[in-house]
RNA sequence: GGUCCGAUGGAUGAGUGGUUUAGUCACCGGUCUGCAAAACCGUCUACAGCGGUUCGAAUCCGCUUCGGACCU
């Protein structure tokens, strides 16, 4: 028995998670917590389609901007402050909203992380230096040595996973695979899992049209200002990048929109990828608001 | 009306007689426990149509269709 209700609102990017979520927040007179990997950072508003200050009105909004781009966050250290602010959320409501397209962190925020310990993150530069100069393959060699376990399944083509476990493996002196439970933590809270999409034709003409609005609403300008901090992970993004690159010389500023509008679609398709393996995620069709609360109605009902 | 050139998978673009045969991009599908809007993987067998030559044709020949250039 439980009272209180997490709602999660998963979805491709452009698929009017935020409308929804603050219909529901409406509904609900309830908070909702971000679980966007880029909507945390300052200064990146328009490309990452943070809420408006108009839409922050109508509900209240946790893990929107409250963080610098320079900040070292990861799903990790999401899920600890996530957990935090979410106790403190159900100290006044029985109902709380996660809307974010960020498969990784609403996993983080629903199961939970295996504990593993921060690795220095010289430690990390250091082995991307290497992995840059000596290639994956001979990363994945010493990750043989290290942690033969995981050896066998990784993935040893791709540098971010291989490097991963390295650095796991050498910084505390333990095979990864050892470490890695995989374990579905229990929450003080019911989740329910609701996704929104539609027809893929719709949803990428909706991701261009979008991608159109952006750029009218300043989108280059956004980009030229934090270009000089470019490098940063949470630069790392569409949107950015492809601005950069305009910057830089690379492409015209009409391929540059072009790539944002491509990298968004994929970035949906992928999404999508992840989400289809949640059998927990309930679909629906954003526009579909009644079906979605007697929905979400009705679970918390039989929940309580 | 005549002459010449061309026609390759969604796009681009190699390939002039023979196990598999491009490559690139896009699309599509997938992977996923600390950079995740990231990183990575996989699939997509086409040669305009018809007929002929040949053991064997995208590749050679003929006709047809379509496109382009030029000539009268």
């Amino acid at each position: 028995m439980n009272t209180k209700h997490l709602v999660v609102i998963a979805g491709p990017t452009g698929s009017g998670k935020t409308d929804l979520s603050i219909r529901v927040a409406q509904y609900y007179h309830c908070p909702i917590i971000s679980t966007d990997s880029r909507q945390f950072y300052r200064g990146i508003p328009i490309g990452t389609a943070q809420p408006t200050e108009e839409e922050q009105q109508k509900a209240e909004h946790h893990f929107i901007a409250d963080r610098e781009l320079k900040d070292n966050f990861n799903c990790g250290a999401y899920e600890a402050e996530a957990l935090r602010r979410l106790e403190d959320l159900f100290l006044k409501h029985d109902v709380v909203i996660a809307v974010g397209g960020s498969g990784l962190y609403i996993k983080a925020l629903c199961e939970g992380m295996d504990d593993l310990p921060e690795v220095d993150p010289s430690l990390r530069e250091e082995l991307k230096q290497r992995c840059y100069a000596e290639g994956v393959d001979a990363m994945a060699e010493e990750l043989k040595r290290l942690d033969p376990d995981f050896y066998e399944i990784v993935d040893r083509k791709n540098p971010a996973r291989v490097v991963r476990a390295l650095e796991v493996c050498i910084s505390t002196g333990k095979p990864y695979s050892t470490l890695r439970s995989g374990e579905k933590h229990q929450r003080a809270f019911n989740i329910i899992k609701i996704g929104v999409t539609m027809e893929r034709e719709v949803l990428y003409e909706r991701i261009d049209r979008r991608v159109d609005l952006m750029v009218q609403a300043g989108l280059e300008e956004e980009a030229r200002k934090v270009y000089p901090l470019r490098e940063l992970n949470a630069l790392q993004t569409v949107g950015y990048r492809e601005w950069f690159d305009h910057f830089d010389g690379k492409i015209s500023r009409e391929e540059a929109i072009e790539l944002i509008k491509r990298n968004s679609r994929r970035y949906a398709k992928r999404q999508m990828t992840w989400f289809n393996r949640d059998s927990e995620i309930k679909w629906f069709n954003p526009a579909e608001t009644e079906k979605i609360l007697e929905y979400i109605d009705s679970k918390i009902c039989s929940l309580k």
